[in-house]
DNA sequence: CATGCTTCTGTGAGCGTTCACAGTAGAGAA
DNA sequence: TTCTCTACTGTGAACGCTCACAGAAGCATG
């Protein structure tokens, strides 16, 4: 009888053993360990036996030096600490690929590039060939991070529309502007008419697109666009907030505001509490991701939901396709209006 | 000239590249590359400036195979995903592992076992040697995970006190106990006497030992502990709120309020705010961590700062040590009362 | 001169896989 | 029968690195 795989950090079994064991080749193990194709049933059941006797697990390094593939693929966030820190999106996304990715039995390296030296280092390190794939989250425009990459041929799908457009870019992201055409919609429908906006930063896709859904529903709704109710903050709480007391000393007379995302509605919350305007009976609220912060906002926050889980899905699946040679591909996936207290 | 570094994703170069390019052996380049030592000045130059030029990097997947290592560490967390979506204490974890890592070249493995399922395939994987060591958090007692991988001999460092204290288990943590006399005592010195508080899970070492600290300074100072002022949570914000309003219940003659963490002190101050009373006029609220949840709060919390820069350095440096052969260790560190406007 | 020591260098072997290829057995067609 | 085709199996040769060892060179010591 061989040994077990409980405890013991003496020398694992190799494929070798396993032959042995099975009665068969190496080859045949490796073949059965890789999908079985031309294998009698008779040597895939001996081998299948055998590996689980043994306690067989594959050594990924040896496959890899071959192969030439990590089996490995790297979750990449060119964000500030700060905002990683704060906003429950990314965890939630980070989960989700990990889980997606899990499923394939795919191990995820994480990577944070916050400063220049750790993006040099972090590049470097991929364009080794380190990892197979990157999944990067990034809201900046041109992010140099990305077309290095995209440079040097490394598979990568993005979250969110990134700016280029340069055709040949994976990305998956959520239908901005048709999401903020809702959230307009549902402010119009509560009979608000001077509806403010904080916006995402412009020089980012989804910064400009929930704006312009903002400015389409106005428009055809014939309520005229104030500049005044407009401003853009960048997506973090300190934003939202000082974005909000910018609005309001603009533009007094503000009966609603949509808040191109969660946090910076939450900041959002707060300036108008200071200034003693009451949610949703003075100022009808709406925010944008549907992530934990607005469920946890006074009043909890309608908001317009992003489908987080489908898209660290999708990004897996196009990653993967991706690294199977199939070409980038785009996805654009639809969002839902959240009702809860604040409108 | 040989070819450089950007662009392409042909062969890229090997040690027997460099050595050429050199002119010197594989042995001499791989001596170079693994800290230089019995190397000629002139040799380790020729190596350093063929590196340069032919933008060699090491294969990671080779080395691993004949070293045994695999040169990259697990992050693992067994908490509900839940958990991991609100509590901005397991980014700023996970961000300074990540970061202490890199400063080594290592790469951080995330790995999330939530489920039962999850947590068996992790522990496979992690058993099955495909990293060097482990980085856990967790705050279940005695979490069969950590157990197992114990018993199957991988480094490991565990993010706070565990329950067992089997002597060799190495973990890094924060003075609880003295955290929560500093905050007793700064609530005490306020003239506060009807103290609350809202402790963590009573059966993680870190809950006990807050609730006891607690205690201890009320004893010390004569004051009488009442059981009505006393519930316990489990650091989500739910749970603060929901412990929050029992106490209010129990005893509405309560004046302050200390909350095992951030979070749950978040769902405190919306409770307190439900219930009409002021913070911090009738009741000064204290939390525990120093999370960007205690900044956000309104008002700003007074709490104790976890030092989560030093826990995730040392818990590397820790880990790498064991990793190194050396005895597992135990770290506490101190805290540190940041007082803010709830009190 | 031989001997030993230290410092440095090159070489073969081997880590555990996969892959290409060669080969075997059995079924059906000519 | 013989040939061809398909289904399956085994075998060497890599993959790129480190490690152990052997050897060379330089220098001091006997």
């Amino acid at each position: 009888m061989t040994m077990h795989s409980t405890g013991g950090r003496r020398k694992p079994p190799t494929i070798h053993d396993v032959a042995r064991e099975a009665g068969v080749s190496r080859g045949t193990v490796s073949r059965v360990l890789n999908g079985g194709h031309y294998v009698s049933p008779a040597a895939q059941e001996a081998v299948n036996a055998a590996i689980r006797r043994t306690g067989y697990v594959v050594n990924r390094h040896a496959r890899s030096l071959i192969t030439g593939r990590s089996d490995s693929i790297g979750f990449l966030l060119t964000e500030p600490q700060e905002r990683f820190f704060e906003d429950p999106n990314f965890n939630v996304l980070l989960s989700g690929c990990t889980q997606a990715l899990a499923t394939h039995d795919i191990p995820l390296l994480l990577m944070l590039a916050g400063t220049r030296d750790e993006r040099r280092r972090i590049t470097r390190y991929i364009t080794a060939g380190h990892v197979d794939g990157v999944l990067l989250v990034s809201s900046h425009s041109g992010d140099p991070v990305a077309e290095e990459l995209r440079a040097a041929g490394v598979p990568l799908v993005q979250c969110g529309k990134p700016m280029g457009l340069s055709s040949k870019v994976s990305y998956v992201a959520a239908d901005d502007r048709d999401g903020a055409r809702d959230m307009v919609r549902h402010l119009l429908s509560l009979g608000r008419r001077r509806i403010g906006m904080v916006s995402g930063p412009l020089d980012t896709p989804g910064g400009v697109d929930r704006l312009a859904g903002y400015k389409e529903v106005l428009t055809e709704s014939g309520v005229e666009i104030d500049e005044r109710l407009i401003v853009s903050g960048d997506y973090s709480r300190a934003s939202g907030e000082a974005g909000t007391e910018r609005l309001l000393a603009q533009a007094p007379d503000m009966d609603a505001l949509f808040v191109a995302s969660d946090l910076m509605a939450q900041g959002a919350l707060a300036a108008l509490r200071r200034a003693g305007r009451r949610v949703p009976e003075d100022v009808s609220v709406g925010g944008f991701d549907d992530s934990s912060a607005a469920t946890e906002a006074t009043p909890a926050l309608t908001t317009i939901r992003q489908p987080y889980d489908r898209i660290s899905a999708e990004m897996v699946r196009l990653l993967l396709a991706q690294i199977g040679g199939e070409d980038p591909a785009a996805m654009i996936l639809p969002t839902e209006l959240v009702k809860r207290r604040s409108t």
